[in-house]
RNA sequence: GGGACUGUGGGGUAGCUUGGUCCAUCCUUCGGGGUUCGGGACUCCGAGACGCCAGUUCAAAUCUGGCCAGUCCCA
């Protein structure tokens, strides 16, 4: 297997060769943008998924699923939202041999399909809350260059739609939201700031919008998600009201929340190294890899013994696999490493003599496990290896912010930057334009690496109302 | 929307300027045999490609045109 770019200095191709040597994704399907779920890559996504709904659904909400195509006439109601998408969302003019006389739109989201509907199923006061959400796929026509996981086409789509009775009660779904992707953010070990974007950027339609944000390397964010306050900008052109108890009538004030695959890229941007990816256990493929070391007469033994291993730890809901093929073992580790399995258990003749199995984790630390004690002892070396995965990002998380004080710092800045902001779009835009990316707003708790409010606005020097916000170069 | 560039086995590439020495190079991958097996084994045999369509020419991976796909830059 040929070596992996450099992480530091080639970030963009050390991501795409591995995602292609772990075999998570294949991008060779013919159409931009829409890559292959391999059977490695889906069972991450499978794992996702199931952290998603069980975390989205300890807080009252529960599964739906509306149709992928959406009426013209339908699509067009919000003027804010069709401005905000309609330039990239495929068009289905045909059915058939004929031309439909209303075209469908293939959802980019699904607030158009949704909502509709969710005039007709809310009508009173007890009707709400309304919380669902959906896992589907959703399209849009990005002109960009695409990467796996990180920026498609065809996008696997986590989406919450809610009505509420009220703002304040829209505000508190807000806040259950964030409350959630923090636990869902724990489990996959990733640091990151919840960012309220400013008013040029948030999303198309809403009142405002938190997306969460991570750094990955340089001065570099990727976006994971984001959480959306919509008031009733919505609920009016879709006509979804309720009648409250003294039989007055008015409008439901709407959130979402939308996650997709692109959390996957940012475990492997984030917690990947010169090895290769790194899986947090809950989203790992398989949690523990079982490698024999065979002599010759030891081979069929030691394969039965290594079997045995596995069917243990599956049966204790834990995900392993024993890898029987043909190569040496040490080809298996560099492997097993690369696809970024959380711990590797060695079995050979001295571990079986020794009745132990030898344990390595992807980050190379060795220990020994009693076969008598195996599901148990596993477990524990499986939650040392997140605390250490969490513990590692952490720090390089802390280590990624800076503050400037200056807009000439911004430029070629090796940080993501902290700044005095006034609020203005115009101090925005110039900032913006200093570190050749985005403001990507103001954080919502406590902003890192920083004591204190700004003193003033790094463009244009007010000290009136100046607060820290987060500029950087999504990507 | 404007411009530049690129397209060679499953992946990465050499060859293209100056057409022939190319039934296309090397690495990797894949299939089979043998010797091996405690950190990327070795060896033997085998498989696999010039984006598509036209044109120029005695001769095209190489030149020309169109198309398709992709990349980058600018708006």
């Amino acid at each position: 297997m040929a070596e992996l770019p450099d992480k530091r200095t080639a970030p963009v191709d050390w991501y795409l060769a591995v995602v292609e040597a772990a075999d998570l994704s294949d991008k060779r399907y013919g159409v931009k943008g829409m890559n292959v779920w391999t059977r490695y890559g889906f069972r991450a996504r499978r794992n996702l998924d199931r952290v998603l709904v069980r975390e989205i659904e300890a807080t009252g909400s529960e599964a739906v699923e509306f149709p992928a195509l959406i009426p013209a006439t339908e699509f067009a109601k919000e003027k804010e939202y069709i401005k905000g998408f309609d330039a990239q969302v495929y068009w289905v003019t045909k059915g058939g041999l004929s031309e439909l006389d209303v075209p469908l739109v293939l959802r980019p989201t699904s607030e158009t399909a949704i909502y509709p509907i969710f005039a007709l199923w809310v009508r009173s006061h007890q009707d709400l809350p309304l919380n669902v959400y959906q896992i589907v796929n959703t399209f849009r026509y990005e002109t960009k260059t695409t990467r796996p996981f990180l920026r498609v086409r065809e996008i696997h789509f986590f989406e919450e739609h809610t009505c509420q009775a009220d703002e304040a009660r829209a505000t508190e779904r807000v806040r259950s939201n964030l409350a959630a992707f923090a636990r869902m953010a724990a489990s996959l070990g990733l640091p990151y700031l919840a960012i309220r974007r400013p008013e040029w950027d948030k999303f198309a339609g809403a009142y405002y919008s938190i997306a969460f944000d991570t750094p990955i390397g340089g001065a570099r964010t990727l976006q994971l998600g984001s959480v959306h306050h919509y008031r009733d900008n919505f609920s009016v052109p879709y006509g979804i009201t309720y009648e409250r108890a003294d039989g007055s009538r008015t409008y439901v004030h709407q959130t979402t929340f939308g996650l997709s695959e692109r959390l996957i890229g940012a475990i492997v941007a984030v917690h990947g190294d010169e090895r290769g990816a790194a899986f947090p256990t809950e989203i790992a493929p398989y949690e523990v890899v079982v490698v024999p070391v065979p002599t010759a007469p030891t081979r069929a033994a030691l394969e039965a013994t290594a079997a045995e291993l596995a069917a243990r730890l599956d049966r204790a809901g834990i995900r392993a696999f024993v890898d029987r093929g043909d190569e040496r073992p040490g080809a298996k580790y560099f492997r097993w490493e690369l696809k970024g399995v959380p711990l590797r258990l060695e079995l050979g003749p001295r571990e079986v003599a020794a009745g132990r199995v030898t344990s390595v984790d992807r980050f190379g630390r060795k220990g020994s496990v009693s076969l008598a004690g195996l599901e148990t002892e596993i477990a524990e070396r499986l939650r040392e290896f997140d605390d250490e995965l969490g513990r590692r990002a952490r720090e390089r998380f802390a280590a990624s912010f800076a503050v400037a004080t200056d807009l000439a710092q911004l430029a070629g800045s090796d940080r993501v930057r902290l700044v005095g902001w006034c609020g203005s779009e115009a101090c925005g835009h110039a900032i913006e334009k200093a570190i050749d990316g985005a403001l990507l707003g103001t954080p919502e708790g406590p902003t890192p690496a920083v004591d204190g409010p700004p003193s003033r606005c790094i463009a244009c020097g007010t000290t009136e109302g100046a607060r820290w916000a987060v500029a950087a170069q999504p990507v």
